[in-house]
DNA sequence: GTGAAAGCGCTAACAC
DNA sequence: GTGTTAGCGCTTTCAC
């Protein structure tokens, strides 16, 4: 038997197509016999509505399109955090009867504007979620604006009030980590720094000063070094700062793979960790329970992010919420403990 | 100015509608002229065909969906190894204007048979990809059979001579890494099982069995721990195998999470990688090169191999190709080494 | 080579 | 509460 449509119900349960398509939206003004008449049709007949005829007619894709970073373009791919984005925006798809489309995108490349603007234009989506680091890129943000298409960035901080965003409190949980490890006696605690275009990333840093502050700590030049999210630019940056004449008892890294770098470095200097040294990521990707010893770091709520980005976006533009923000959460593991020597806390 | 319609630019072109059907769509039958009078006018109006009109009228809905298992339902979820199939999934979608729908779900849950049969019946995609180990269930190879949708799975070895499929040579490259292994002299090389579900993992203990049997070497019972694919399996098989009268001098776990574990377990007893034990794993997830020593594994061609399917799915079902076998290649690295104390080879 | 007419299966606007 | 009438913007069929 052929695919049954929306007049074969209607004659099946007696009834206008009107009346079934009430029933299918879940529409007020329908009695309750006749709209159990009609979901008994439904189901008799295996009835399900034509997405590309409902969307021709309503002007609507009931398509959320989920932009990030291709992971082919970094050193380390991060594919935990696009799974997690994925998993939350498609739970709000879900939830609603809508697709996700995925679009991973190189954002160095000189016409992701004009791929971005294109992809919008084919696919008509009835929102766009932009994933940090793609979000603090100007050129890719403002090629969606000009698309007119509803957008929501993922992206910590939210600056123009007029635009929605759904952000997380990088600096604030930044700032408990590095008290954490203030509290187990350490008092040299470095940083290693993030990719410099990655927003959020930069946030950790000022949270890091922030929570040195806190804690009575000075801040010194000698204790930050540049990293570029990479695990390769984490071992970099862990060799200098180990090297150092007064190297430091702790390493907190903007981020998990750099972490990671670190601890490999630790392990082929045969420094113990974490008795000779706290190290500490940010991330919570699945490396951080996979290398040794099991890393303390920050859990971003990535998946939660992108489902309030996805919800946004589907429920009635008038009604959109204000910007909001998904705390993240420490996760201490076995890689931080007393700084050695020192009359911990 | 609102979006430009085909009628918008058969108008400004001169022509009928029809004839700029025939110029988006590249059909033959029309003169280069009107070709090019027809594409002026399509730039000048930046026309776009919109999709669900196209998709409504011709019945297809240039829709991939691609299946696989749900991370979250992971131990360790094995993150790489879907944004790998995703990415050679969407090369052959964006090469062909189609779009990719990704659709995570967890095998192990009763109704996922009937979650996908309606997922199909709502989205009516013009073909699925059924990604292993979802393509050795049969409620969800059956599910989607019964839904009549065009599938490829992704699975070794294809079985059903009548079904297209796009298998890895899990068995031949297995057997060539313990080659490599008893090439470096190793002469008791453990095996470490993994999930009984997933037969691409089966195909890899097949394949070390024939590797030892080139290189003759005797299988033992005593050499073989059985896994789960996570890396606590990983690291409880290799407290067996090390703890045990006659430990082996390599092992070979059936994939990277797994080998992960005997890393672990090798650095906590203080067991020298590769000096004293040498460890490979497979898939190269990005696990392998994080890990230290960076894990000698195997590298599956999984967007390839997606690619693959995805392709074959879009092209006309009458030239359906045959199934095809995308072979996996070996990567060493640092965590095998010579037997210790052997006569290497 | 090109065009006219007839839908695809649904929703929107409005009548009853 | 329910039905009628028009489309939405394309592709298809077939005529010319």
């Amino acid at each position: 038997m052929a695919k049954s449509t929306i007049d074969d119900v209607a004659s099946l349960a007696g009834v206008s197509i009107k009346t079934v398509s009430r029933v299918v939206n879940r529409e007020p003004n329908v009695r309750q016999a006749t709209r159990e008449k009609v979901e008994r049709a439904i189901s008799s007949l295996r009835y399900r509505p034509n997405i590309s005829a409902r969307n021709l007619a309503s002007h609507k894709s009931h398509l959320i399109v989920l932009v990030y970073d291709d992971p082919r373009a970094y050193d380390v791919p991060s594919s935990g955090y696009i799974i997690r984005m994925q998993e939350g925006a498609l739970r709000a798809c879900r939830a609603t009867g809508n697709e996700l489309l995925i679009h991973p995108c190189d954002y160095r490349s000189a016409d992701v504007g004009q791929e971005l603007a294109e992809l919008v234009e084919r696919t008509r989506p009835d929102g766009v979620v932009i994933a940090a680091p793609l979000s603090n890129v100007s050129t890719i943000v403002s090629a969606i604006k000009d698309a007119k298409v509803p957008f929501v960035r993922l992206s910590p901080g939210a600056d123009d009030p007029n635009e929605f965003s759904v952000a997380t409190n990088d600096l604030e949980v930044s700032a408990d980590m590095t008290s954490h490890l203030a509290s187990l006696g350490h008092k040299r605690i470095a940083f290693i720094t993030g990719h410099p275009r990655h927003k959020a990333v930069q946030n950790r840093f000022t949270g890091y000063r922030e929570g040195l502050k806190r804690n009575g700590l000075p801040f010194s030049e000698q204790l930050v070094a540049a990293g570029d999210n990479s695990m390769a630019s984490g071992e970099a940056a862990a060799i200098a700062l180990l090297g150092s004449e007064k190297p430091p008892t702790a390493i907190f890294a903007a981020n998990d793979d750099m972490a990671a770098g670190v601890i490999r470095v630790a392990n082929r200097l045969g420094i113990g960790i974490p008795d000779q040294l706290s190290v500490a990521g940010f991330d919570d990707s699945s490396l951080a329970r996979q290398v040794y010893p099991a890393l303390t770091t920050v859990r971003q709520p990535l998946a939660q992010m992108a489902e309030a980005a996805a919800t946004a976006l589907i429920a009635d533009p008038d009604v959109r919420p204000e910007s909001c923000v998904v705390p993240a959460a420490l996760r201490v593991r076995e890689s931080t403990g007393p700084a050695p020597g020192g009359q911990s806390g």
